[in-house]
DNA sequence: CCTGAAATGCTCATATCGAGCATAAGTCTG
DNA sequence: CAGACTTATGCTCGATATGAGCATTTCAGG
C-alpha cells in the first residue's frame, strides 16, 4: 500500500457544477442555462482554476458572483462526477477533445429567485425535469400511465427469472409499487433507474442510439446534468429533515403557509397543515414577529422569522414532514 | 454564464483516498498504513488513472484489491478534498512539487478485519485517532480534564466580546457543553474545531509552527487524513440511522449482542439492550437462524442474519440508536 | 445444586404522530 | 351589509413509539 502517485497520463480537467436552488412564489426553482449548442439546458458550469482558487467553495462563489451578480448563501459539496463518457459534450467546449473532465457538483441555496444580470440563465421549476417527482396534486398521471407499465415490461425483458425478480424488486422499492412506500429522497435512484431502462432521452443519446424515451418524461439536459440535478434534489429532500436548511430559501419574514409551500415544493408532497405547524413550534424553529400579511385571501397570517437563537439548544435540528393523505 | 473551461494552468493530480472500516471483535477498525517518511500513519491512498479507470469506484476497488488482496463490499463517495496546502506532503511523493493534489475520499465497509497480504497496512481502532469520541465507558476524561478547559480559554482569547460569544456558542453545540446534547454525528465538526483551536498536532504542523496540542489528543495523521477519517466516521454514524449499512460490517450470522457492540463502537455510546432489540425486530431487520452461540459466558444467544428480504417493504430503513444512560 | 452472567420477555408512563373537528378573521358577492 | 367563502389558527383524541427498568430463562462453573 505504498502511495504510488503517478502523474496522470490522460489530461485532467476539473470543473465546478452548481445546482442553485431558490424559492419564488412558494416554488423551488433551479438556475439553468440554455446556451449550449445542442439546445439542451445545462447547469451553470465553471472551470476550477487551481492557481487562482484556494478552495473549491471560494472558486464557486466567485464565478457565481461574476456570472449572475449575486452572492450564494448556503453551499455544500454534492458529489464528484468522473465517469468516462460524461466529458464528450464538455471537452469540446474546453478545447481539448481528449481531456477527461471531472466535475465537482455543489448545491447552493439562496433566499429568492433574484433577477439575473445574464440573459442565458434563468430560474426554472425543477418539475420541468422530473415531472414524476411532483405529488403535490396527487400521484402524477405519468407514473401510472407511462412509467409503471414501461418499467414492468423492462423487468420482463430480463433474461433469467432471477434477474427479472431482482429488477422488479428494485423497481418496487424505488418507485413505491405494490404496497411499498414512495420515498421522496430516492429521486436520484429513480432517475438512474429510468436511465437504465431507457426511459429518459439521455439514455439513448449517450449510447448514440435512437431515443426510446416516451413523451412527458421531462426535459433532457446536457451531459449528465440531469443526474447532478437529481442528486441535488435528493440531497436537499433528505437534508431538510435533519438540518434547518429550508430557511436558507426563505426571506427574513414569511408566513407559515409560505414556509409550508416551499417545503411541499421541495419534498413534492402536500403536508398536513396543522401538524406541520405543531412540529414547527415544538422544535422552536420560528418566532412570530407580531406583524401580519393580509394578502392571503382569507384570515391574515402572522409573519414569522427563523429563530436562529433557539437552534443552539440540543433540540432536534430537522423539520418533520407530516404528509397529508391526498392533495 | 457561458461555460468557459480553461485548461488548468497549474498541474492537477487526482488521487483516491479510502477509509475502509471493518468490525472485528465488536470493534470498528480502520485500515491505516504506516509507511510514510514522516512517520505519521496515513490512509490508503492511490492514484486515479483516468486512462485506465472508467469510474472512480472501479479504480478504487481495483487498487484496494491489488494492495490488500480483498474485495470491498459497500462503497460510497465521501467528499472531494481540494484545498490548497493539503498537497505539500503528498506532492513530494508524486514527484511533482508544484502540482495541486485533489483527492476523492471514499468510505468502504467490509464484514471483518481480514488479515492483509501487505505488511505496511493494518487494522487499527478508530479510537486511537479520536479518543474524545468514545463514550462507551462514560464521558472520556480527556474531554473534561483537557479539552473543555482548553476550548473555554480559546473562546476567551477572541478579541471582541461578540466573537467570544460566537466562539463559545459554537463550542457549546459542537461539544455538548452546558446542557446542550452531545451529537455523535458531529465528529467532523469537533475535529475541525480542535484543529482551529490548535489542539491537535496537525494544526501546528501545517502552519510550520510549534506543536501546541496537549497530550492525549490522539495520533496525528499525514496530510489531512485525520480530517478525512473524521468525515468518514461522521458519515457512517449518520448513515447507520437511516440505511441498514451496519450489516455490511457483520458476517453472515451474528448474535444480537455482537450487532449491538458494533453499533456501539460506531456511535461511541452504550445502548439500551432491550430497547435496541425491540427496535430491531419491529423494523424486521434481522431474522433468527435457529442456531445458537454458546460461548457467551451466560445463556447462549441465538444467531441471527440480516433479513434482506424484509427490507423491500416500506418500513423504516434506519436503525434506532437508543442510548443507555451510563456506561 | 447453587451462583453468576448473559439473553430474552414484558410492563408502564410519557412523548410523539396522524387525523380531523372547531373557531377566528379576513375578502368577496349579491 | 349579510352571508358565503377562504385561509389561519387552536385543540382533541386515539394509535404508536420511546425511555426506563423489573422479571425470567438458560447456560457455565464450582
Amino acid at each position: 500500500m505504498k502511495p504510488d502517485l503517478n502523474t496522470a497520463i490522460q489530461p485532467l480537467v476539473v470543473g465546478l457544477n452548481a445546482v442553485i436552488f431558490a424559492a419564488s412564489e412558494g416554488e423551488l426553482k433551479v438556475l439553468v442555462t440554455e446556451s449550449l449548442e445542442g439546445g439542451e439546458p445545462a447547469l451553470p458550469f465553471g472551470p476550477f482554476d487551481p492557481s487562482a482558487h484556494r478552495t473549491f467553495e471560494i472558486g464557486l462563489r466567485e464565478w457565481v458572483r461574476g456570472q449572475t451578480g449575486f452572492e450564494l448563501g448556503y453551499v455544500e459539496q454534492l458529489y464528484t462526477f468522473g465517469d468516462r463518457g460524461r466529458e464528450a459534450p464538455l471537452a469540446a467546449l474546453a478545447g481539448s477533445q481528449d481531456a477527461r473532465v471531472l466535475s465537482v457538483g455543489y448545491l447552493g441555496l439562496t433566499p429568492d429567485a433574484r433577477p439575473l444580470n445574464n440573459t442565458d440563465a434563468h430560474w426554472d421549476s425543477w418539475t420541468r425535469f422530473f415531472p414524476w417527482e411532483d405529488h403535490r396534486c396527487g400521484r402524477p398521471p405519468i407514473l401510472t400511465k407511462v412509467i409503471e407499465p414501461a418499467l414492468r415490461s423492462w423487468c420482463d425483458e430480463a433474461a433469467a427469472p432471477g434477474r427479472r425478480a431482482a429488477r422488479f424488486d428494485r423497481v418496487r422499492v424505488t418507485f413505491g409499487l405494490d404496497g411499498a412506500l414512495w420515498n421522496e429522497e430516492r429521486a436520484l435512484d429513480r432517475y438512474e433507474l429510468l436511465y437504465e431502462a431507457g426511459l429518459v432521452a439521455e439514455a439513448g443519446r449517450d449510447r448514440g442510439e435512437a431515443n426510446t424515451a416516451p413523451d412527458g418524461m421531462g426535459v433532457a439536459m446536457a451531459s449528465d446534468h440531469r443526474r447532478i440535478l437529481a442528486t441535488a434534489l435528493s440531497r436537499l429532500r433528505g437534508k431538510i429533515k435533519y438540518r434547518p436548511v429550508v430557511f436558507e430559501l426563505m426571506g427574513d419574514s414569511f408566513t407559515l403557509s409560505d414556509l409550508q409551500r416551499v417545503v411541499e415544493s421541495v419534498s413534492g408532497f402536500p403536508l398536513h397543515k396543522q401538524n406541520f405547524r405543531r412540529a414547527l413550534d415544538r422544535a422552536g424553529f420560528v418566532a412570530g414577529t407580531g406583524r401580519v400579511e393580509s394578502q392571503t385571501g382569507g384570515r391574515p397570517a402572522e409573519l414569522y422569522r427563523y429563530a436562529r437563537e433557539n437552534m443552539t439548544a440540543g433540540t432536534a435540528l430537522g423539520l418533520s414532514i407530516p404528509r397529508a393523505k391526498e392533495s
